[in-house]
DNA sequence: TCTGGGGTCCTAGGACCC
DNA sequence: TCTGGGGTCCTAGGACCC
């Protein structure tokens, strides 16, 4: 059996743990540039608030309900994500982080589990609340014999007490029945538009379709599904393997009109990306870069450029990448416009261990790899900030825009959470 | 005026290799 | 008149996930 650990409306529950006042209150959790809503608290569920709304479009209706909104800090919520993810791997080392706040997790090794076949949804209650005492973030845990089923699962817990089984041919059934097809893992948008006007509405109906049809209009990935749905496991518990590609581009908090202005975000952004390499120990081949208008704004003249090139030798070195950076975005750039957003990514990655060198390359890679090093190890020590490529700039033009933002209470020393305990009894 | 960011997988066509 | 087969890489687009 496979257990998928879900955390409840992990932004805001993140921001919960640190800041009770925001309980049983309506609170939105915001994008980059505080620009979409991207999480919702229960309440703000109950509101009618969509996944996914610009904030402006709701400002005024998130004022008149006093809904709470916060930007996003993701050095809060990667923080709290490693303290779920180690706690469930208390129980099994055989996990697969799926995303910041979901994990599946294989049961089959667990000695309860095996011994006790019909206790599962008391294991799963157990579990839940283990999570919740020692993060102070509430789950959602579904349990079914494949990790399609299990999601469907996890989405029924999260509608009834938190904990959710697929275990017989009954509980199957049951469950698909009244599953809405768009719910499930792999159905987007477009599918199941697809998918409703064949008259397919639930996970059952389309469990029940011939592969060859279901090959057809969803390729294999939708057959692999459809298998799931019906108890037949195509998908494993996936080891973490390293990345394909590693890419950041992010919005400007105003638009930007200068060259230089886009190229310190560009550095800042390959800075990102190459730190992401190295730690993986891996280099890229191919470095793509590109620039963008805001395309909402229909008033606009509107540019988007591309362009990627082969590296004459494959690297992660900052310090190149930002030199080839410049090139193309020299190359892409044309002046007039007000861009919104550049960015970076690079692929074609390889293990350092098969770096093949070029003849001509006049770079001391050597060298290079170690002031990388003593420059990784900086910053981790001292902070991000402490220490920068002169490409990245000092100017603030381009940041993102974070109006609020809670502290770093689990990173940050001068971050860490103060409690005022107030209290009438002089001796409590 | 204001609309996120970081990924994966699949398909199909064309260029090119031997 | 009749013109192969097996493969990779690249690009572009479309779908999906969180």
């Amino acid at each position: 059996m496979i257990a998928l650990v879900d955390c409840n409306n992990f932004y805001v529950s993140c921001e919960r743990v640190f800041n009770p006042k925001l309980e049983k209150r309506p609170v939105v959790v915001l994008s980059n540039n505080d620009g979409c809503i991207v999480a919702r608290s229960e309440e703000a569920k109950a509101l009618g608030i969509p996944m996914g709304a610009p904030l402006f479009q709701y400002k005024d209706f998130l004022d008149k309900h006093h809904v709470i909104a916060l930007s996003s800090n993701y050095t809060l919520y990667g923080d709290m994500s490693e303290r779920v993810m180690n706690t469930l791997a208390e129980f099994t080392p055989n996990i697969e982080i799926y995303s910041i706040d979901e994990a599946f997790l294989d049961l089959s090794n667990i000695a309860f589990v095996s011994k006790n076949p019909d206790k599962l949804f008391e294991y799963g209650v157990e579990f839940r609340s283990k999570v919740l005492k020692w993060t102070g973030i509430p789950v959602s845990i579904g349990i079914a014999p494949t990790k399609v089923l299990a999601k469907v699962a996890s989405k029924k817990a999260k509608k009834s007490n938190g904990v959710w089984v697929i275990a017989s041919e009954e509980d199957r059934v049951n469950a698909l029945s009244d599953f809405p097809v768009e719910d499930l893992w792999g159905i987007g948008r477009a599918y199941s538009n697809f998918l409703k006007r064949r008259k397919i509405n639930t996970a059952l109906e389309l469990s029940r379709m011939p592969e060859s049809w279901v090959r057809k209009h969803l390729t294999v990935q939708g057959v692999r599904i459809v298998k799931e749905l019906n108890g037949e496991k195509c998908l494993d518990i996936e080891q973490p393997i390293p990345r394909k590609s590693v890419g950041s581009q992010k919005s400007f908090g105003e638009p930007q009109t200068d060259f230089f202005v886009l190229f310190n975000a560009l550095a800042s952004y390959i800075d990102e990306c190459a730190v992401k390499l190295r730690n993986q120990n891996s280099v890229a081949n191919i470095l793509g870069i590109f620039v963008a208008t805001n395309p909402f704004n229909k008033s606009e003249p509107q540019y988007f450029k591309s362009r990627f090139i082969r590296l004459p030798v494959p690297t992660n070195f900052t310090g190149e990448l930002i030199r080839f950076g410049y090139i193309i975005l020299k190359d892409i750039f044309k002046e007039g416009y007000r861009y919104k957003r550049v960015g970076v990514l690079l692929t074609g990655l390889d293990s350092v261990n098969k770096l093949q060198y070029n003849l001509f390359d006049k770079l001391n890679r050597e060298k290079a790899i170690k002031l990388m090093e003593v420059y990784d190890s900086i910053r981790k020590k001292y902070g991000k900030e402490i220490l920068k490529f002169s490409a990245q700039g000092i100017g603030k033009e381009w940041k993102m825009k974070q109006e609020h933002l809670s502290d770093k209470f689990t990173t940050d020393w001068d971050n860490i959470l103060t409690i005022n305990i107030q209290s009438k009894q002089k001796h409590s």
